[in-house]
RNA sequence: GGUUCCUUCGUCUAACGGUUAGGACGGGAGAUUCUCAGUCUCUAAAUAGGGGUUCGAUUCCCCUAGGAACUACCA
């Protein structure tokens, strides 16, 4: 039997870290099984939706490099691929149950539902929901409600009896009775819409889906899905609930917990390795020892039987060591080009040439690519440190400092203008301080201070390179004359 | 409240019923380098509690405790 599966999210936000590794897990479970990725879009919530959300759907997706073998835009045999392009499958398969006697017209009004949802709050009944008002409604009654114009909703009817059972691959077996299954949850909307339940359902029939990997939020509706199955006569598919992704305070996370956009992470600078590798490593292990895997290694070696239970916590610094894992094994030239865009929209402007030297000296320093910002600042703004204490380096004094920027910028720059070699300078330097006797970071650190302005810095001949020998001459003269002000 | 699910270091996780309970991030210590990073070495840190079953339980069963999700004409 062929392999099925799908993501069929809602654009009613931005992808967030949850439901791209749903997305995630389904891809990488279709392609190590040989099987098809479905993306499906679920906009069947006419409030919510907007089409920037869509948007970033397919941004987001594209920027993973998670390509869909059916699904909209691309097109496949069993399209549309979005739900709002489907609307009569839904109202046919939803008549189809009322004609069937499985389903029935409800006219109740928001304003009755809300009333009985607040009895039931009230009186402290155990019972919560929909009081199956129109299950028993007459033929008279319904016409006279249809006479006064009222747009009725379609409502399953779910046994009161009895109890059903779903299996799930990772869950085992989850029964419930049926009289705790949702009453007569609403399967079409009076505006014609399908609610997620129906759509659902009849989509995944109707696109061949074999096996379901959706979050563990969904598990309460499994049984109702079930019923739903059942009064089709159709086979369900396998159920796979993936177990959710938490913040820190071991709730679902939100915004609250800081960034979950993908879009968020992706302006900040991670890489669409990390967001792979790391999400798809919450809640999944190939042997408990190896953790770095790309997007083709996962291709091959995700297990469906491998993921765990337990819900996991999305640990923030985990995914910025990621980042700069990935990061480090960026090519010079492949890190110029990401960096790009981060120091031009900070209004700082370099050539090719720059842009790879700035990488290969930053490369080891940064944690997301807009990093490179604070990290090369000094480069294009010039704001002389103003604080004398802050060129003196520990075990060294103020006039100690002096002569070592006076005599170690003249080593420092005679050296670099014949072209040594770092090593034979850095001996030089090493010399100096021994003369003064101070730690060698005595006659490093009022340079570094005077020529990046910053006490922590970019390797010193790195930051010279990119600053260029007149500006470094300018600054150090700068200095020495600030701290020989009384 | 009701229903269902979950439980190994702080976090992510590994361990066909038999291991000194392993790895990674983070923490701590040290080495290295001009600072910061990076790299390397070392280190602390866990089977929620209680009962069973068994020669032997992290692993199987039960109870307790804790946590989570769901409880819409949202998905």
């Amino acid at each position: 039997m062929e392999f099925r599966v799908r993501y069929a999210p809602s654009p009613t936000g931005f992808q967030h870290i949850g439901g791209v590794r749903t997305a995630l897990f389904n891809y990488f479970a279709a392609k190590s099984n040989g099987g098809s990725f479905i993306l499906r879009v679920e906009d069947t919530d006419r409030e919510r939706y907007s089409t920037a959300y869509l948007d970033d759907l397919y941004q987001t997706l594209t920027w993973l490099g998670i390509s869909w073998d059916e699904g909209p835009i691309k097109g496949g045999p069993c399209g549309p691929y979005i739900q709002s392009e489907r609307l009569e499958i839904y109202q046919k398969y939803a008549k189809q149950l009322v004609d069937e006697g499985k389903a029935y017209y409800c006219y109740c009004s928001p304003e009755r539902l809300e009333e009985v949802r607040k009895k039931q709050e009230e009186s402290k009944s155990e019972y919560q929901g929909y009081d199956r008002h129109c299950r028993s409604l007459t033929e008279e009654e319904r016409a006279e409600y249809e006479r006064q114009g009222i747009k009725p909703v379609i409502r399953l009817k779910v046994p009161t009896e009895g109890k059903t059972t779903f299996h799930d691959i990772i869950m085992g077996d989850i029964t419930r009775k049926n009289k705790d299954v949702s009453p007569d949850p609403v399967l079409l909307k009076s505006d014609g819409y399908p609610t997620y339940h129906l759509a659902n359902v009849v989509d995944d029939h109707l696109m061949g889906i074999t096996h379901i990997m959706r979050a563990q939020e969904w598990i309460p509706s499994g049984p109702l899905h079930i019923l739903l199955y059942q009064a089709f006569g159709w086979e369900p598919p396998v159920y796979c609930h993936l177990p959710m992704v938490m913040g820190k305070d071991g709730k679902k996370l939100s915004k609250r917990h800081g960034s979950t956009s993908v879009k968020d992470f992706r302006d900040k600078g991670y890489l669409p390795e990390t967001i792979i590798n790391y999400v798809t490593l919450v809640g999944w292990a190939l042997d408990g020892e190896r953790e770095i895997f790309s997007k083709e290694d996962l291709e091959k070696c995700f297990k469906i039987e491998n993921i765990h239970k337990a819900p996991g916590v999305f640990d923030y610094k985990k995914l910025d060591w990621f980042n700069g894992y990935y990061i480090r094994q960026k090519s010079d030239e492949e890190l110029a080009q990401l960096i790009k865009p981060y120091l031009e929209s900070a209004g700082f402007k370099a050539d090719e040439e720059k842009l790879i030297s700035l990488a290969h000296a930053a490369k080891e320093r940064m944690k997301t690519l807009s990093d490179i910002v604070s990290l090369s600042s000094f480069l294009f703004e010039d704001v002389p440190v103003a604080d004398k204490s802050l060129y003196v380096a520990k075990g060294s004094d103020d006039e100690k400092t002096l002569s070592a920027l006076k005599r170690g910028s003249e080593i420092f720059i005679s050296s670099l203008e014949r072209g040594e070699a770092e090593e034979k300078i850095e001996e030089a330097l090493l010399e100096l301080s021994k003369e003064l006797e101070i730690k060698v970071n005595g006659v490093f650190q009022p340079l570094r201070v005077a020529i990046t302005n910053s006490q922590i810095s970019l390797p010193l001949f790195d930051s010279v390179r990119l600053l260029g020998m007149d500006e470094t001459k300018r600054r150090i003269k700068r200095a020495i004359s600030f701290l020989e002000e009384k």
